[in-house]
DNA sequence: GATGAATGAGGTTTCATTCAT
DNA sequence: TATGAATGAAACCTCATTCAT
């Protein structure tokens, strides 16, 4: 079992770093709101740095296990994606401090640094979905565009618009995720 | 006439911000790069963060300017939208260390104690352009989304993929801007 | 137990504006006259301000102590204020630096910003010795001047001629103090 | 006749030293308020402390001519020591600023480099005045204490009592002129 | 595991003064 | 006389990290 402490640290840091950005989350402070002293944050962590990384794994595995709930292989391809559609909308809403540090974290500096550590995927349903999420060529459902494109049409769609400050009501949800779903399929 | 000296400390800036992020452009390294002695450059501006604003404002309007190339009234309808489209994935392509800067910029805290002080606009084009950008609702050409939704769907689209690593040929951004004009606009 | 740093730095702050006056004591100084790093200084007072403050506060409790050795209730009033006069004049010639560096506080900005905060009395005696240091009018023993008068004309006059070059012998001493005693009582 | 620029300087000084004390009066701030660019103030003056010692000299020269202001030889020395006496405490309510950059100066550790260069004074009106305020050993009116206590017993006092918040009515001030005319002189 | 005092390099900013124009 | 851009040393303060307890 993870120390509570270590969680502790680590939730302090989200909160610190989506109010004030990366230059405004000293050590000191983090101490004070984490609870923990300046000196054991050096006993869970090598350094501040590592904190953020380890912070950012933890955010997008969480991200990944929301983005798949209610998804299942043999759901309809249709409306599986459009569910998955709609769960990616719903944890950026939700998820404000999570997602606002994501936005953070990858448009950082800090980014550049790391390799994509894949860690911890959230298993089968996980590689189903990115299965038939492609272009034909590549053995998907999609038109034949290349992969970031159709992730950008779409998830990144997603994104963009739960980042404006306007809720969009369900209905209209699904119907953006419906139009971009016939928008990549069909011809 | 503005001062070359202003010039040459927001041009050092955009470099260092760029290739470092915020954290890493200590007025000391600048004052290296522009030739300014650390003295000076608190005589154009009043403090590092002006410099910060006033970069943001003076790349906004070039981007402005950019984006307009070749657009004018006359122009149908599809091939005015299209060519606003690729001017915007070719700005972010082609401006680099502007477009990053930006990026940065927008996501930082920076952006969030400032009103968003409209500066210099490009004119007419730019008005034109926007009247026909909205939904028929709103007397434009679009489907009925909300206009954030618009923005998302085409502008946005086109800086998420320039982003992306892969130069996208010609051909193929022809195919893209298409897709999207009609899918925003044919039911 | 207060720390013995915070002392060492409050001690050498106050040899610092003694010697060369509040614009030359800067904290690097500060730092090596007192033993403590830079850093640490912040770590007992957040600003060189309050050092300066905290400084001031000690100092003048000190002299509370000092003007009211060997005074007590039951003496008789005009031994009693002679002694207290006295004390007064040796507190500014004794302590010199305490006294030089509340002059220097008094006359600067410093004490401006701050309201009055009476840190710690002295208790009792003191209560005592300003109940029948006033005029008749208010319970007193002195004539009828405003109570500023009667101290400038009292204590504040030992303060004025302790800050001149000559040490005055402790008979002189005496006879002023009965003079002013004098002056001050009968018609 | 001296320069109307120079005059604007020492003025412009007096005004910032007074409002925010010594420190808080950089030559960038001088310039803009005395109107002389920062370059013609190396003009007039070879450096920020020449200027500070300048502006002590007039100041301290305006002060003498107040302080003899009706005074004169023929005069009563009772009437006329009242009379110095009441000019005292009237320049240092009224001549606000000036009283105020005395006591900065006087204070500071200016006045420590400079010997006491008595610049102008303001002629034998003034050498007459001195002469009789003196102990009778010395030749004078007043009891045998050392003159420094006599003069802190009487000029010394009214520059106490004028930097007082309440104003003194003329009865009041009178009575003390009085009160301390006669404590000095009769037995 | 835990504390928090201590370090010291480095950050932003100020300011008296100079000098080309 | 006059300007104000330029200099650069030095001011105050912050902060990631260490270490004796």
């Amino acid at each position: 079992m993870t120390s509570n402490k270590r969680t502790a640290i680590l939730d302090a840091m989200l909160d610190l770093v989506v109010e004030q950005g990366f230059h405004a989350a000293p050590m000191s402070t983090l101490a004070k709101k984490s609870g923990a002293s300046a000196g054991v944050i050096y006993h869970y962590f090598p350094s501040k740095e590592d904190i953020i990384h380890a912070l950012y794994a933890k955010v997008k595995s969480e991200k990944r296990h929301f983005m798949l709930r209610g998804y299942s292989q043999g759901l309809d391809p249709a409306v599986g994606f459009q569910k998955v559609w709609i769960n990616a909308y719903r944890f950026y809403r939700q998820q404000n401090r999570e997602s606002r540090f994501l936005e953070l974290y990858e448009t950082s500096t800090f980014s550049r640094d790391v390799g994509n550590a894949e860690t911890g995927s959230a298993g089968e349903a996980r590689d189903q979905f990115v299965a038939t999420f492609r272009s034909r060529r590549d053995g998907g459902l999609f038109k034949d565009l290349p992969s970031p494109v159709l992730y950008e049409m779409s998830i990144g769609l997603a994104l963009r618009l739960a980042r404006r400050q306007e809720e969009l009501r369900p209905a209209v949800l699904q119907k953006i995720a419906s139009t971009v779903w016939k928008s990549l399929t069909s011809d």
